[in-house]
RNA sequence: GCCCAGGUAGCUCAGUUGGUAGAGCAGCGGACUGAAAAUCCGCGUGUCGGUGGUUCAAAUCCGCCCCUGGGCA
């Protein structure tokens, strides 16, 4: 690598069951890459195939990296992923392999290529105790005492929106200061890598198809056996990976709560609001993208390849 | 063929004594700085089956027609 150029890096996002995965293989396996996840749930081990992570055949031709290195009862971040991730990144480099980056995480992907604020990393045990104290007095009066401590996040955030009131509880009580002050310190960011971004953007039907498609393949892959076992470890609920798409409901119906076809349609409604959800997040926090695939298609590498190497960013095409 | 009961939003339905319609679910739009497949916020999207009448005014009253259930033949 020449001394003062950035290092490459590819990035692929877009939402779920666009057919992210296979274009990153497609394209590892042409220009000689590592693909690395940047989806929250396929970093986790206990679920393969509700995950969609990538199958073994498809995982042996070419490297891939963080995924399921963590268990279930662990609990990621994106501070946590960003890092394991430049580590990976930084290691492709030292092997001359090009780091693809896929994921349909929006979250750790900005945070990769543009950092997040450096609130020192906050002890298990008090994050847990602000959760606690949320669930043992509820959103609204969480809300209010949340005003007490800090006022602007308080003023800023929804009395529902638990998950954010949380975090800025435990910042404020942990670190003495105001998230918002965290975040006007500016953020904290790896190295700069040369960069492109390719965001896939299928028409809604088409995507909406491919979602329920999928889900009733990973039934048919074993998606229930992995959710038993799951289950079986009795975790907490509230953790991550619980709380995976299809999860809750498969376990509704292992509970006996539902029957199979009313919670594969369930499961199926949660990939398609969860497939929206993501389609609004890369239209919106991922401007200009140097790659924009508005089709549902692994088969275009190709090109995809010529304009990779065009930005420089391969060595052979 | 006759008798009932229905045709109102994508679905299930509500709609008082006539004043151009509203709930749930579905859907759509948006937010997003350390559990993000998370967590939230917002929004009715409509030839009231069709067509003629009555009326200042019809989802609502009357006639005819069409469609869907159920019953009798």
């Amino acid at each position: 690598m020449t001394l003062g150029m950035k290092p490459p890096l590819i990035v692929i996002g877009g939402p779920t069951a666009s057919g992210k995965s296979g274009l990153a293989i497609e394209l590892a396996a042409a220009v000689g890459g590592v693909v690395i996840n940047a989806d929250s749930m396929q970093v986790y081990r206990d679920l393969a195939i509700m995950t969609a992570r990538p199958r073994p055949a498809d995982m042996a031709r070419a490297p891939h990296r963080l995924y399921g290195v963590l268990d279930a009862a662990d609990v990621c971040s994106a501070a946590r992923w960003a890092e394991l991730a430049r580590g990976e990144i930084a290691a492709a480099g030292a092997a001359d392999r090009l780091p693809i980056v896929v994921g349909g995480t929006g979250l750790y992907l900005k945070t990769l290529l543009g950092g997040i604020a450096a609130v020192p990393e906050i002890p298990q045990a008090l994050r847990q105790a602000a959760r606690d104290r949320h669930a043992a007095v509820g959103g609204p009066a969480f809300h209010a005492e949340l005003a007490g401590l800090d006022p602007a996040a308080a003023a800023r955030l929804a009395p529902g929106d638990s998950q954010r009131l949380i975090r800025a509880y435990e910042v404020v009580t942990s670190t003495g200061r105001p998230l918002h002050a965290w975040q006007a310190d500016g953020n904290e960011s790896g190295p700069e890598y040369h960069t492109a971004r390719i965001i896939l953007a299928p028409p809604r039907d088409t995507l909406y198809a491919a979602c329920d498609h999928r889900f009733e393949a990973m039934l048919a892959d074993g998606a229930l056996d992995e959710v038993r076992a799951l289950d079986a470890r009795g975790l907490d609920p509230d953790l991550p990976l619980m709380k995976a798409v299809g999860v809750p409901e498969l376990r509704r119906h292992l509970a006996g709560e539902l029957d199979l076809p009313a919670a594969m349609a369930l499961a199926q409604q949660a990939t398609r609001r969860y497939a929206k959800r993501q389609g609004t997040w890369f239209r919106h926090q991922i401007q200009s993208p140097e790659v924009l695939i508005t089709q549902l298609s692994e088969t275009m590498t190709g090109e995809i390849c010529s304009f990779l190497h065009e930005m420089g960013l391969t060595k052979r095409n």
